[in-house]
DNA sequence: ATGGTGGGCGCCCCA
């Protein structure tokens, strides 16, 4: 049986349950991991996603800000949500999906912080952070590398708020001093994926030279046309499972939903 | 060159 997982930033789950509906109609995945989620635990709305399957459902949510959350066809264990840069905000998740003849696989869902408009860490905080952020990630995989990446297989997926390559973005020269595709982020972003040498499955699948995005800004007056996007939300597979992944698609059509949110899903299919 | 839009929360934060 495959299984396929969906990575998706959704700009309030409350407000979006719908949208959520809409993906599990056209795509139906197994497993659903959301990103801002914008919503505490205690208001979480499992009852509508246990109505469209999702019946294993963790939550990690705070007030206002940041969340994350994965929605589950097949039985999940939660591992851990981690705290990162000791800001107590939620960003990460992990949990275990059962696969068949017992085997599973870990996924981390993660939110990695935006860092503001100013790429200089020394005037703005926020951006200071994102870097912070990554240089834990590297310290993160080094801690445990059982826990962090086992030997049965994981996935490091999420909005990672990250355009790394010069097609993850509309215009790579205009966008060398704006926060999401400056050097010292996609170095920093592509030491943590050689940290523990995960897989980017979906820019093994759809190389450079080809554009690829998974946001495109509300400020748009025809985000279509304009096509000004870039690729901020990642898959990657740990290598000894990159393989079995056999299907990756980015769902262009959900930025052109009803109000719809600004980033679209990531899906990928395993054979497992 | 600048400001554009959207969500949550509560008179302003963040993306």
């Amino acid at each position: 049986m495959p299984l396929t997982v969906a990575t998706w930033n959704i700009n309030s789950v409350r407000l979006r349950q719908d949208l959520v509906a809409e993906l599990a109609a056209k795509r139906n995945p197994d497993v659903i991991c959301l990103q801002e989620t914008k919503c505490p635990n205690s208001e979480f709305p499992r009852k509508s996603f246990e109505r469209l399957g999702y019946r294993h459902i963790a939550a990690h949510g705070q007030k206002g800000y940041h969340g994350v959350a994965v929605l589950s066809k097949r039985p999940i264990e939660t591992i851990v949500a981690r705290e990162f840069c000791e800001k107590g905000d939620c960003r990460h998740l992990a949990v275990d999906v059962e696969g068949d003849g017992g085997r599973s696989v870990r996924i981390h869902n993660f939110y990695v912080p935006a860092g503001g408009d100013e790429p200089d860490p020394a005037i703005n905080p926020k951006f200071a952070h994102k870097l912070d952020f990554l240089e834990e990630l590297i310290a993160w995989s080094a801690d445990d590398v059982s826990t962090v990446a086992p030997d049965s297989g994981a996935l490091l997926l999420g909005d990672l708020n990250i355009a790394p390559l010069e097609d993850d973005v509309w215009s790579h020269r205009q966008l060398l001093r704006v926060v999401s595709h400056t050097p010292v982020e996609t170095e920093g972003l592509e030491r943590v994926r050689k940290a523990l040498d995960w897989v980017d499955v979906v820019r093994r699948d759809v190389p450079p030279p080809e554009k690829l995005y998974t946001w495109w800004s509300y400020r748009a007056r025809d985000w279509e046309a304009a096509d000004k996007g870039r690729r901020l939300d990642h898959v990657w597979l740990t290598p000894g499972i990159a393989d079995a992944c056999t299907q990756v698609e980015v769902l262009r059509e959900a930025r052109g939903w009803e109000r719809p949110s600004d980033h679209v899903p990531v899906i990928v299919r395993l054979e497992m």
